[in-house]
DNA sequence: CTGTTAGCGCGTTCAC
DNA sequence: GTGAACGCGCTAACAG
């Protein structure tokens, strides 16, 4: 249980602390040969430098805090990975933590995060809006939003265009003679499923479509299980709100013996892993996930290092990917 | 950009900084009178007490350090939520962090949750032994291996009864009839695919099966897939390594004209997420996912307390789950 | 080029 | 019951 500090070292070596630090940070030359005793006593004692002590002393932790709604859910551990990859190869910490769709556990983690002296924070939140925010950004501790932008706060974000997204994917529809379309959308108060909402009505507009339809749902399987086992007439193309719901539809439609695409066309949104094993394999707009979340990790990082002083935000282009749930 | 610190808050109160340090640790006794004091200006200053400085004092972190090989792969999402919960709940916080399947990864985030002064760590590695590991117990940091035990590594653990598993999913195939067996297994070197095959091969000599192969390659969809692809005669029942080997086994085979299970079985190992949905719904082995990742952070958390002194090993029970992948 | 020293924010004696 | 002072391990400024 003996921790060996720089003092341990600095004895073994025969030097001073300070000789020892500058070995380590290589922050000043340091003759030949006590460089490389420093060095033996390093390995001998298997030390290693204590990072709070450091960041205490130099008031940065190298740490981003990244706040997710839910790592379970299959859209996140992609977006996680991309932060995760560009965070290590600048010698950056995550500390990730899942808010579970809560705004108090979201608080309380935005608390923590705070008391850790985490130096940035990426932030996917439950979609509502949190005053604890304003107390990030009052100690000065950089934020980028990721996927999603949050009304009345003024940050840095990254997302992907769901407008283009929607609009490409109607537009598809639409030129293969689709004509009536039934949206099945995730949470009223979440900003991914109302920018879709507003894009679909936009679209209907401009192509004076009447026969449509939308509902606010939920982002998951069962959100889409549950309207296909209702729905009474069919649309030419059901939109789900995301590939779960989708999915959920899918299955549904199957068990009362509804042929997709034959009978009904149904999309997702997103493109997750199973996508394109699904059966029928899904059509949809897929999000650069991984991209996503490595952008989000290079802007803050950016922002932190001063080389981004305004707010910026990044809008990545998402992807139709045409398959087999739609004719 | 002006943190706050005990100081402030004990000039606002007009105390010292050991009476706020008693406040906010409920330390020792306060009088009424300056406790309020003391606590309206933690709230008038925004105060959240530096953690660092804190485990600095008390040379303890709370935190747990959890390496794992992929968040991506769909079995760990759950396992890490596990985690997460219990940790969140006794007020620790967790250090993820992916190896990407890299022993080099592997030893420096161990040196890196050194350097952070985690309490303990939960392991889940990538099956080869890390010398670095030997470091940690030196320095007296707790660990608990999850999902795998690392051969000449003594330590607690928690695992999943993998040749129960196995057994009952075979005894289930025997009992039906079924009497060629191709296991389609996992990486050569990893824990599980190791000890599934032991548990695959003792059956086969129990019951006396001759008619049998083994064939170790990767836990992914793609070694399913082509597997599939290419197997010319096909025995009863292919059992995959886990849930994604049996996808892309189920897929190929579908391509290729093959109906499951009509013209043969497929099974997997896990019963992630999708399994359930998929078409065949899977015949699978349910390993306590969640369970056992909120179960090895109890477990850690136990030792370190000095609660647990020996070691330890739990075995959670599979759950043979049966679906429409075979007849 | 190297050593001495102050202090980052806090908890914990030890006096009072 | 409360405050002053020390030190956790380290870096940065300063002195030599």
């Amino acid at each position: 249980m003996n921790r060996i500090s720089i003092k341990d070292v600095a004895k073994e070596a025969g030097v001073s602390i300070s000789t020892v630090s500058r070995v380590i940070n290589n922050s000043a030359y340091v003759k030949e040969e006590l460089r490389i005793r420093v060095e033996k006593a390093i390995k001998k004692l298997n030390y290693n430098p204590s990072t709070i002590a450091q960041s205490l002393r130099r008031g940065k932790t190298k740490t981003i805090g990244f706040v997710i709604p839910d790592i379970t859910n299959p859209f996140f551990p992609n977006i996680v990975k991309g932060v995760e990859d560009y965070l290590k190869k600048e010698g950056y910490t995550l500390l990730l933590s899942n808010s579970d769709q809560d705004l108090d556990m979201e608080t309380k983690i935005i608390n923590t995060f705070i008391s850790k002296h985490i130096d940035g924070i990426i932030f996917t939140g439950t979609g509502l809006y949190n005053p604890a925010l304003e107390k990030l950004i009052e100690k000065g501790i950089k934020i980028v939003f990721l996927d999603r932008i949050l009304e009345g706060v003024n940050a840095s974000y990254v997302i992907c265009d769901n407008q283009i997204g929607i609009y490409e994917l109607l537009s598809y529809l639409y030129n293969r003679g689709n004509r009536s379309y039934y949206f099945v959308n995730g949470g009223k108060n979440t900003f991914s499923a109302k920018i879709r909402y507003e894009a679909f009505v936009k679209f209907m507009k401009e192509k004076n479509i009447k026969n449509y339809n939308h509902l606010y749902k939920e982002f998951s399987y069962e959100a889409g299980y549950s309207f296909g086992k209702k729905i009474k007439k069919l649309p030419d193309v059901i939109i789900g709100g995301n590939d779960l719901i989708a999915y959920g539809i899918i299955d549904s439609l199957q068990e009362r013996g509804i042929k997709i695409p034959e009978n009904v066309s149904v999309t997702g949104f997103d493109d997750i892993l199973f996508s394109k094993h699904y059966k029928p394999s899904l059509t949809t707009v897929r999000q650069p996930i991984y991209e996503m979340g490595y952008k989000a990790a290079e802007l803050i990082l950016k922002i932190i290092d001063g080389k981004q002083k305004q707010i910026k935000g990044i809008v990545l282009k998402p992807q139709l990917i045409i398959r087999n749930s739609t004719k």
